[in-house]
DNA sequence: GTGAAAGCGCTAACAT
DNA sequence: ATGTTAGCGCTTTCAC
């Protein structure tokens, strides 16, 4: 093997235009126009310029590209922490989305580190990333700053709404009416004393879903007494604690809407230990979709988020505002009550 | 709000060196070295030039350093598939190890465009990228070329394992010994017909999780006879698809060891649906500890894969394959068996 | 239709 | 201890 310094990993450099020009015997720039299929190009220099890239096996050098252009065709994605499954899915669908339209993704999670993600956003400004998709309702305290400032950044949120219009677009589904869809849905089976096992008090999914509750129990005339207001979390552990003591200082309920569908994984298992039978003695409901939630035993009724869509839109969205200087604005998306047999009247 | 030209999405240009540079009264040779805190520089003027990239809010722009330093600090992951819980979890890891290392990670899935991973090896030699992190057994075609023709690249594979020592490093565990100890236990509980539920033919991961099976059977001297090997795959439905059906065409066996944790789940819930009970009737085994398996009902004896350790130590040697030119090497993880109530003796 | 040249923002030799 | 300068690889006026 030929002796190489430290750190020299390429077995020979790589070419540069300069080079695949020299091949072609043309100039660099026009390698750059052939490349780019630009217009005023004969189509057999063309054809001999990409033969001779293609021989050489050549890559533009994506750094001197976005040096000179000022733009990266990279998207940042910040999520808040992969184990919930909602964002692995929604991930993949950026993913391909965002190649689909010819950027790549660099992604970082957020949970850990507060300071890493305001890092982001120095280097949006300064130019080194296109753009950023935030999968949460975390934003980055330097981009609030900025953008009370009045800077408008090319931002979407997806997954959790924004709360007002601004200055971040979003793409997100109307959480609260969908958290109304599922209570309407319980009473229409019969129940009566209708549950909420509620998410984190703080994040503002957790804030709309609650909301949806109380409103459709309030619609029915049916109360929502402080006893049916359950304090958990979105986790399955949340939802196991809360499974072993329902019951414990207050009636049992006819069902219970949770928050999410991993909480209620957990309830559900809770309930099971006890004896308890899901539909049968209680009915139970949950919201995300997640792909376990069909296999369970019994199948979870639970909202379906439209997760593809999401994704898709958001990119598109945020290439508009990085490509077009679009105008921030909101989408909401349709969701769907997925009605299966753990809310059912047996 | 100022007229500005579309794509103009920045408030005003951010900051450069050249800027800090004048703010500081330095130049902006100073600046990058006082930034970068190397040696011959007063504390004053580090202190100075530090303010002064603080008020203004500087960052440094990656795409000129890594022009310039022919490093870019990114590291891509390339992924099959974000719906196999196994992956989620283990680029968190990934994300968090590459982080403190000082890289960024760009991602990747592979499962859908073939024509994708090879762009990225192009980048790699091309110097936009650093290192390729694999984290199945695909290996993008023109990556085997290249190695074959004795490029020496940075690339690690994890989760998978390398068949030999072939050009890429890796970070695994010993599948068909692990395979081997769940079988091993199963014996140990009394069970005699041992079935195999096998993941896809191809997947190295497969063939050795079955070898493991074949050879625990055959040193206790079990047969590992056809009908007990039953192809499935890596997927619920492929076990849900041979929960509906076993016992069909021959005996029941007293124990499955499955492929996997996720094809574990299908097969549970087709057997329950059949009124068969784990482990009361049929004792079962996965392979992965997914999240869920802790709660599933009942909780599945698996193989826990230590994904952290796997995410750091193969960020750690792609840096080192990076950084020093370290040799391409092995490295063998220890597993942990898990025993939980679905395969003990009822 | 194609080439020459400038310059994106940064770092590292080399000078002072 | 700090400044000057060159150049990383690319795209894009501006000439021709």
């Amino acid at each position: 093997m030929p002796k190489r310094k430290a750190g020299d990993n390429k077995p020979t450099r790589s070419p540069t235009m300069a080079d695949i020009a020299r091949i072609a015997g043309v100039s660099a720039a026009t390698v750059s126009r052939a490349l780019a299929g630009l217009p005023p190009i004969t189509e057999e220099t063309r054809q001999r310029v990409a033969q001779a890239a293609k021989e050489a096996g050549y890559a533009v050098n994506r750094h001197a590209r976005s040096l000179r252009l000022k733009r990266s065709k990279v998207m940042l994605v910040l999520i808040p922490n992969l184990a919930n499954p909602n964002f692995p899915d929604l991930l993949m669908h950026i993913d391909r989305a965002a190649y689909d339209c010819g950027y790549d993704i660099m992604i970082a999670h957020t949970a850990i580190d507060p300071h890493r993600s305001d890092r982001y956003v120095d280097e949006l400004l300064a130019g080194g990333l296109d753009g950023v998709l935030l999968t949460a309702d975390y934003c980055p305290p330097k981009l609030l700053e900025r953008i009370s400032a009045g800077a408008r950044l090319p931002i979407v949120r997806t997954l959790s709404p924004t709360p007002a219009p601004n200055g971040i677009s979003g793409v997100q589904i109307d959480e609260e009416k969908a958290a109304y869809d599922v209570v309407n849905h319980l009473v229409t089976q019969g129940h009566r004393r209708i549950a909420h096992l509620g998410g984190p008090p703080k994040e503002i999914v957790a804030i709309a879903r609650k909301r949806g509750w109380e409103k459709a129990l309030a619609d029915h005339g049916l109360d929502a007494g402080p006893d049916l207001y359950i304090p958990a979390g979105f986790l399955i552990d949340d939802g196991r604690r809360a499974g072993n003591e329902l019951g414990e200082h207050a009636a049992l309920p006819d069902a219970i809407f949770c928050s999410n569908d991993e909480s209620a994984y957990g309830l559900m298992a809770g309930l099971k230990k006890r004896g308890l039978r899901v539909p049968h003695d209680i009915a139970v409901a949950g919201f995300d979709d997640l792909s376990f939630s069909a296999v369970l035993d019994p199948p979870l009724t639970t909202v379906r988020l439209p997760r593809q869509e999401m994704a898709e839109k958001s990119v598109w969205k945020l290439r508009a505002l990085i490509e077009e200087d679009a105008p921030n604005d909101i989408t909401i998306l349709k969701h769907e009550l997925l009605i299966r047999s753990s809310s059912l009247r047996s």
